[in-house]
DNA sequence: TCACCTATCTATAAGTT
DNA sequence: TAACTTATAGATAGGTG
């Protein structure tokens, strides 16, 4: 965009970067606004300037606070908190991550998404799931077929 | 951008809506890096799809939990923690299960313990896998080969 | 559904005042 | 330093196979 091409890297020049900032910033804002809503989801955006400066966007009519909370939720992560429920806490953000895990591995099994696979991965994927389908044909053939 | 003109609504098609998020989410977390990396500012993105899905962006080396850090020394709020040890207690167990569960599901599909099943059940579980081979398969098809 | 295409719309880098 | 302008690079909506 603009008259030259630009490589993502810092820009060195002071004034150029806080130009380029506030423009780019002010495109990142309408673009996460209309991801929103046309798509009707929910968005929490932080962005701290290099000067320590705070903006944030987030999904109306939700505050930063509860997509925070949903996100934590989610990944069972947390902010450090110290008191008496830290250890609690410590063991419930490993069962999280452990039944998140176990939720992408069920998912995959079943091909509800493999869209991000490699050609390796699927390759691998196919012959588990081919050596599953061998077990049960043959244990299909040991058992006894209902009347 | 693109063929027509959109007004910034909720777009009702479920598929069009699906394609424009994926497209949109591409875009935006793209923009989202390269404001970070050019103008040297921390950013963090959470996005929730209309289905619940979650994705994120947080500006390297920092993670989700360190700008949410940052977020709320600077914005002084706090998220709403669980009061008491009761209610975590009740939450644990109930992970626990869904962990259980998600185990048991799991050793079914690697067929590393089948030998419970009646003919119907292995035939449903052959059915189950054999129809996730073949979408592996057709994925592959799409896939390129590594050199 | 999915990847690719491309006409068209949008964002913005650099220039100007 | 900020507002305005404009040439161009970039994003993407709708279409195609």
């Amino acid at each position: 965009m603009g008259r030259g091409k630009l490589t993502i890297r810092r820009i060195e020049n002071q004034t150029t970067r806080q130009v380029t900032f506030s423009k780019r910033r002010a495109g990142l804002l309408k673009k996460t606004h209309e991801l929103s809503v046309l798509c009707d989801a929910q968005i929490g955006l932080i962005i701290f300037s290099s000067t320590g400066k705070l903006c944030q966007y987030c999904t109306h009519p939700l505050s930063m606070e509860q997509i925070i909370e949903r996100y934590q939720k989610l990944t069972g992560t947390r902010i450090p908190q110290h008191d008496s429920r830290e250890e609690l806490y410590k063991e419930m953000t490993i069962l999280k991550k452990e039944t998140h895990h176990l939720q992408l591995s069920m998912q995959r099994y079943a091909c509800e998404d493999i869209s991000s696979l490699t050609y390796q991965d699927l390759d691998h994927l196919e012959q588990q799931l081919q050596h599953s389908v061998n077990k049960v044909r043959d244990r299909k053939k040991l058992t006894k077929h209902p009347i």
